[in-house]
DNA sequence: GATGCGTGGTT
DNA sequence: TAACCAAGCAT
């Protein structure tokens, strides 16, 4: 196939020292333990480069080595992914770090089939480790290079389906340049983040453009093919700020195995056909912890849009009117005062109501 | 193969 | 503003 051959070519001649000319500062790479590859990678799944920077910087302090992540608690882990959403990679990456100190002696695995048996690492993780941290010959694919590609050949099959992943994979495999895994990577990569972009591709800067099928056609903004996605449901949530006497607050843990698990969050759930959000606040309560409430002042209503669905947060101040709190729909509660909330990890919406508990 | 899983920037 | 989508993985 002339096309490929074309782009075999321009891809050490040209996109190679154009990457050499354009790569941003990426502060982690500047030293690539594997340890710090892995990292921030996972955290990199889904979420932009500025958006990971921060975390990666305070998460390292923290836990400077594998030692110290295996050692910490899953609560203090996800403290430290607080905001970054997809909590699993933190579970996951927790899970890792203890298996690589109890069955890797605290040494990262080096080849690919190991790397890729780790928890939360997938072909695309695996394959910026081992190329980044290892020099392996493996290459990345991801929303970026997925999208390089199909402009590059004008590929006509829907990128979300697996067949079409596939064929993109062999052809990311076969562009490699071999020995220089690392840096091809990061050249598609940065390629599709800075210049082959989603809306606005800046051709007139691309070091592939004159081998591009996209841009030969007039029309790059035609690729990548994608079936359209499913309309996300809205649903209502009503949730409670129970105090007590002493001012404290009831707060509960979410079970490990549900969305957003192990986060700690005000109690509450989903507004039932029929109810008002009192009596939701009051059944849920009830389900959740054992006890009964009468449910007083309102307090904010948070708007938040999660990966599946969005949601509309109706959060009122309750007090106990019989019972003591259980841990029966959760993993664990405990009563806080107000100034210490912030020590246990929450997601985004509950901390949008400690902001504005704060401001009482 | 399809679905569940967060959050924030861009248009 | 609503839609899109990002250095994906697990089940």
């Amino acid at each position: 196939m002339n096309q490929f051959q074309n782009i075999k070519r321009a891809v050490p001649n040209r996109l190679l020292p154009w990457f050499a000319e354009n790569k941003r500062s990426m502060p982690w790479r500047s030293n690539r333990t594997p340890y710090r590859v892995w990292i921030s990678e996972l955290m990199l799944q889904q979420t932009r480069v500025d958006q990971a920077t921060p975390y990666f910087h305070r998460f390292m302090k923290r836990f400077p080595s594998m030692k110290s992540l295996a050692a910490a608690s899953q609560e203090e882990v996800l403290k430290m992914w607080e905001g970054l959403g997809y909590y699993s990679r933190a579970r996951n990456l927790h899970k890792a770090a203890r298996i690589i100190v109890t069955e890797h002696h605290g040494r990262f695995p080096a080849t690919a089939e190991e790397i890729i048996k780790l928890p939360g690492v997938g072909s695309y993780t695996a394959a910026a480790i081992g190329s980044l941290a290892f020099n392996l010959d493996l290459a990345v694919l991801d929303g970026n290079v997925i999208r390089v590609l199909s402009r590059l050949f004008a590929y006509t099959k829907d990128t979300r389906s697996t067949a079409a992943k596939k064929e993109l994979q062999q052809w990311a495999d076969d562009l490699l340049v071999r020995g220089r895994a690392g840096d091809f990577n990061e050249a598609m990569m940065e390629l599709g983040a800075t210049v082959c972009l989603p809306k606005n591709p800046n051709c007139s800067a691309c070091p592939l453009s004159r081998c591009c099928a996209a841009r030969a056609e007039g029309n790059p903004l035609e690729y990548p093919k994608k079936a359209p996605k499913k309309k996300m449901p809205h649903i209502i949530v009503g949730a409670a700020v129970v105090t007590n006497a002493k001012g404290e607050v009831l707060i509960a843990q979410r079970r490990t195995e549900d969305m957003l698990g192990g986060l700690w969050e005000f109690p509450g759930g989903k507004l039932e056909e029929g109810e008002t959000l009192e009596t939701c606040v009051a059944r849920e309560l009830k389900e959740e912890l054992g006890i009964e409430v009468e449910v007083g002042k309102f307090l904010i209503k948070v708007k938040h849009a999660y990966s599946h669905f969005t949601m509309d947060l109706h959060t009122y101040f309750a007090t106990i009117k019989s019972g003591c709190p259980r841990a029966i729909e959760c993993r664990d509660f405990q009563w806080m005062d107000i100034s210490s909330l912030r020590k246990v990890p929450y997601s985004k919406a509950d901390l949008k109501i400690i902001d504005a508990l704060e401001k009482q």
